[in-house]
DNA sequence: GATGAATGAGATTTCATTCAT
DNA sequence: AATGAATGAAATCTCATTCAT
């Protein structure tokens, strides 16, 4: 979980985690434009101890963003041993339920770091072609569909979260309805893998 | 100095609509971060005169907002001569066009205004009968899951706008595709119109 | 004097002045480091202001330094007009006598606006060629050790101005001393040309 | 845990060298504003234990200055070894080599430590009317002259060190020419020592 | 009515110093 | 004795808003 390379000291481990958490909670109240003071403020600690931990309030975010792209990739390894091809299914269930519960506010997450978003892709990419295997969703489906899935359920969550905070799970019902095989294809041409990318490398999480 | 009771008034309207549209450009490109100086030197106009069309860059907003509310609501109108209840489906897709081209920036959008609002999601609801009445979607669908269908669409575009201008699309066709009658009804309950209202009058278009 | 293309509002004019004069009390008193903060307060301005006039504190200070090398440049004019040789020593009386009076502090000032640097090292060597035609300085003087002689009043200056603001012209008395004709050559090389454009090159006028 | 009377003295020792050096090492590429944290980091020991040597960054730097007024004043009592007068011109040689070499950051060297001055400049009196004596220097040259001397060397050094390091010399060349035996006195009355003493009482070695 | 100069609260970030481990 | 995590005052700079010109 940590990313340093020593073990840090006790307090300072726990200090780290208390940052953390309040970042998650300040910046889902008031979003990313939130200062850094009151982040410091509410974790409990001087705000001279959270640039000890994070030199710049943009390394915060990445850090925050990083621990939630780890844990969906988690999430689709797990889903991953799911039968008969539910492991797409599951996989949107579980990330929707972490992002209600962890993450909710992060606005700009598929993207800044690189290689855990790539292995993110091609693990559910892996699992759209096991639930098409098994029929469990239509064949023009694509994996680019499915990233515009999660822009999808984060404008969702974004909307209702503090609010409806079990409102995604109506929404991803639809997804969900609208991804199962059908007569028809879908009448537009699916988003290029290659456009998709430029469109990650764009929008940054970043602030100013 | 003028004898006329309404001096300038042919300059002042010009400016506000020079603001408005500056607004638009500069919040577009720079998000609702960009500095009204910014919108003040875009329009061509010194700051003061902004704010003595806008007594607040809330206000702008504010503004900016209800024109994108009332030409939705001219579409939700348009919409419903469509025959054989299309009217939905042309309607969803003629309000992410028009964000599209428009408005992609405005992040927070289903709010502020009641009276607009209601009127917008009365409109969306006569859509929806109309469209149950056809059997053109499901039975279960309800207009909470329009709404919800509205931030998803907000999500989608503002991940993709710059770079993937279409992207939508697709996603509406999912979103449409799952809209579609059925043989089983949508797993979870819907969202109830007097929740989605809270979830309205929390979230503001507010800046800060 | 004013540096910008449009005249400044009065009220603007005036706060420049104030600003300028401030910095230069301010940062006489406490070096460089001074807070711009402390100069705002002490212009009777809000600091607000001083960003309106100077985007950024280096901004100030080259402003400065622009002002002292404009004055400077012109001592040397006016210098150029003595008689006999003797205008190299008036320059650098005036020189001396100026910034002991108005920037005494500006540690490091012989650099930053390449154009107007070349101008008054070129007005200086033309100076140093008209003492030597009169046989008022040793031939093997060059244009080199007279900016050495800056440098050198400038340590002093930096070091007695507040208590004796006089004691730089007996230093000068020196200095001019060990200028005049004398039987042997000076045992060292002087500083070629080349290599002092890489020192005033290398020391900007730059805070941080 | 050791039975010796004074546990790690041999380490402690060590380290105070060690940042001592680095204090010069980091002070000469960075100036006086360089931060301790960095000190530390160059002298391979934790800030702790830069507190424990050293109280405050001022006791740091007061610590190099009386190091090098040592030097000087040790530099002093060779030169007055020195035949026929000559010790006064090997001085001023001796002092700007090493400041050249080990000190060339520290800008405010002639304060501080009141005891220490006062005897250099005691020495430096000495070596003067040595000089005189053997008709190396001018009559109306005055111990505080000498003191002024050397604030422009330190001008100079300030200047071109990292550039050119012989530069000091030729400029050194100049000064003592300007010392030397000539016809008519020097036009400006000599700094008194007493009032040379309040200008080193002022201008202490002070960060911030 | 229009302008843009002035304002100052507030944002991010640095760093000398203290103190728990 | 040594370490470096924690602290918070202070620095530079931005920007929504006011008001003199």
């Amino acid at each position: 979980m940590s990313t340093t390379t020593r073990p840090l000291r006790k307090d300072a481990a726990r200090h780290r985690e208390q940052l953390l958490a309040a970042a998650v909670r300040v910046f889902d109240e008031q979003g990313l434009d939130a200062s850094v003071t009151e982040i410091a403020r509410v974790a409990g600690v001087g705000i001279g101890t959270l640039y000890r931990r994070f030199p710049t309030k943009q390394a915060l975010i990445d850090t925050l963003v990083h621990e939630v792209l780890g844990a969906i990739i988690q999430m689709a390894r797990d889903a991953a041993r799911s039968p008969e091809g539910t492991g797409l299914e599951r996989f949107l269930e579980a990330t929707g339920a972490f992002q209600a519960e962890h993450a909710g506010c992060l606005p700009r997450l598929w993207n800044t770091d690189h290689e855990m978003v790539k292995l993110a892709r091609h693990l559910i990419a892996t699992l759209l072609l096991d639930a098409k295997e098994h029929g469990r969703v239509r064949h023009d489906l694509t994996s680019t569909d499915l990233t515009l899935a999660m822009f999808s359920l984060n404008g969702v969550l974004e909307a209702t979260l503090p609010i409806a905070p079990d409102a995604w799970r109506r929404h991803l019902d639809v997804l969900i309805a609208g991804m199962r095989p059908a007569d028809s294809d879908l009448p537009h041409r699916a988003l290029s893998p290659a456009r998709l990318d430029k469109v990650l490398a764009a929008r940054s999480t970043t602030v100013r």
